[in-house]
DNA sequence: TGACATAGCAGACAAATGTCTGTTTTATGG
DNA sequence: CCATAAAACAGACATTTGTCTGCTATGTCA
């Protein structure tokens, strides 16, 4: 192969690495060889491990197709969480399809129970959430004021930001057209699910 | 390795190599058989090609770690993509981190060319996207009236709704303090970057 | 109980892969 | 021009990995 400027390869190669891993399959020595013309491996190693000494990529080990995006080693593990569905007798259930839908998130809050819930409703329209949005919840039991939250009320399943006023909860909308609601003095069995902690909406 | 009943075994490993894949790294047939603790590759390999039979893994082909999640319905192959900047003489460039930011999404359209962007300003307000928030662009020439697209008008990058009307390109803001863009006429110089597919916002 | 499908084992081979030592060629800056 | 660093080449070796053929053991069900 012919003989480039310092630099110019080795840029080249480093972007041909980057779109294999994130194209899920990390080239291995020789894939990198060929795709550039290299005679020798060690003309594409020895890029390669200049790359992981610079800090551009990373080697999770010895073994085949081991070149990482370095950010991704630090960044949380993807876990895939699952959507659920209506709510039956009180308790979120898994939505009915049979092969269960399952959502993939990097959240920092490693370890936390974490689910999925379609929006219904046009209730916290102005808080940028519409109907058909996924909301991504964290469970927890508590909540400030100012977080928005997913809570049973009744047999609902409802997004609302929660505010606490004189000891007392209250669940708002952020949209003039539905009313906050006051659990104890409306009546109805209420629980706290989680907080939302991210927001999601497939366009078209 | 004691016999255990059929399925049973297989069920196991479905769930080790999904893990391993989207944990980012498919194990090879060997990891399989050393996690298991198989005294012979064949038997990993056997419930591998099975499971691949019964249309619950996929293989890409015969070489190293190339087992898959097999596309199902609509989301699947987890996918990461870059996070672009600011936009520098024209041209999108990567965010000036060093360390380029990177989100996972899992998207029915494999293969196309995706990226994301951080939104500025608050013109798309009324159709709930926010400042803040991260539109992962399907990158393609051209749009439809309706669909809400990136475009790079002079230096900027903005996300408008893209309308055609009496054969000319409009960028409509979704907000009345905001005016329609009218590309031709602002004298702007003028490309569509791609189309929005997805939105998402990490709250708090 | 016996047939049958599945689970598991043994051993092997060719190709792929990571890694190594040493040499040659080229770009670059003083 | 020369010294130096980077780029590229040559050839090799030990593992890893995908794959194969043939065999044994166990669960299931009629």
């Amino acid at each position: 192969m012919a003989y480039t400027s310092p630099g110019e390869t080795r840029k080249k190669i480093y972007d041909f690495v980057r779109d294999r891993i994130l194209g899920g399959m990390p080239p291995t020595t020789r894939e990198v060889q060929r795709a550039f013309g290299f005679r020798a491996v060690q003309s594409a190693r020895q890029h390669l491990e200049k790359l992981v000494v610079d800090g551009k990529l990373a080697k999770t080990g010895g073994r085949s197709r081991s070149y990482r995006l370095p950010e991704f080693g630090k960044a949380s593990p993807p876990q895939l969480i699952a959507m659920l569905g209506r709510v039956q007798a009180g308790e979120l259930t898994e939505a009915m399809e049979d092969p269960p839908e399952y959502i993939m998130v990097q959240t920092r809050f490693d370890g936390d129970e974490l689910f999925a819930l379609a929006v219904e409703g046009e209730s916290m329209l102005h808080a940028g959430i519409l109907p058909g949005d996924i909301v991504i919840v964290r469970r927890q039991p508590t909540a400030n004021t100012g977080d928005i939250v997913v809570a049973l009320v009744g047999d609902e399943a409802t997004v609302k930001r929660y505010r606490e006023r004189d000891g007392r909860v209250e669940l708002h909308p952020e949209n003039e057209a539905f009313s906050p609601i006051i659990p104890r003095e409306d009546g109805a069995p209420f629980s706290l699910l989680g907080k939302v902690i991210e927001v999601r909406r497939t366009v078209e």
